[in-house]
DNA sequence: ATGCACCCTGTAGTCACTACAGGGTCAAGG
DNA sequence: CCTTGACCCTGTAGTGACTACAGGGTGCAT
């Protein structure tokens, strides 16, 4: 299979496909004779576990760190627990600090009468002082 | 004042300092003669409405909308709020997608029963085939 | 033989900084 | 007067995870 087939069955972009096999994520494939990328199942299986990790926002090294654990199948699963609590715990900060965040901009957002920028409230909630000079 | 305190008086690194002038959100500030920067109350406030903006997760971008806006105080409010609305949808969306995230991340988890990697359920979640060849 | 979709390499750009390298300035202490 | 050390300067390169070309080659159908 080609660069463009794979990359449509896992729904990657050709360039991405091209930068995890530069990074070291994807092994080179064979190529055909006019030098194009001839990919096998082996590879396809490797990309969607690669997509996957992504999508559930762990970082390329974390991915590269649990596809290296994944190929040494007899190994504890301590340590793939490890990384993935901590990318949990990693996202539920992000989270909390979103939370905060959309409320205050709720606020914000709640006390503007929408008259002239000298007595908005989202500028002065930005601002330091309540009415600078 | 020189860049250290004004860098200390925002909790903004130096270095972030000079980078905001080099982007033009901070107009160059007057030299000493040994070509230190030299900051006036004026650039404090507005060094404190970028910091707060970003705090807020604003775009540098957004910001520079804003200080426009915000220099301009006869103008009608509403094109601050559209940057902030719009801000906020964009915080909201991300948030969703972080809470499904987290969820799928806490089952996957959650199932792990931490022997071999063989039989590891957060690998086989990750992989595309329950269990690959 | 020509058009077109696809592929190749390599480089530069994104965002918002951060981290040096290699120097200059300034105030205090010896 | 000299040195030490904290601070400052410019400029460049690196971060993460791609994305977007530029400038060319390949493969297949018409």
């Amino acid at each position: 299979m080609t660069i463009g087939s794979l990359a449509e069955a896992t729904q990657t972009r050709v360039e991405t496909v091209r930068w995890y096999e530069k990074v070291g994520l994807l092994p080179p494939p064979a190529r055909s004779s006019g030098n194009y990328r001839l990919y096998g199942p082996e590879h396809l299986r490797r990309l969607s576990f690669i997509r996957r990790g992504r999508a559930l926002g762990f970082t390329v090294e974390q991915i590269r760190d649990l596809l290296a654990l994944a190929d040494d199948r007899d190994r504890s699963c301590g340590e793939v627990d490890t990384i993935a609590r901590a990318h949990l715990a990693h996202v539920e900060r992000k989270l909390a600090d979103l939370t905060r965040l959309a409320s205050e901009l709720r606020e914000v957002i709640g006390q503007c009468g929408c008259g002239s920028v000298s007595d908005c409230r989202i500028i002065e909630a930005l601002s330091p002082l309540g009415e600078p000079a």
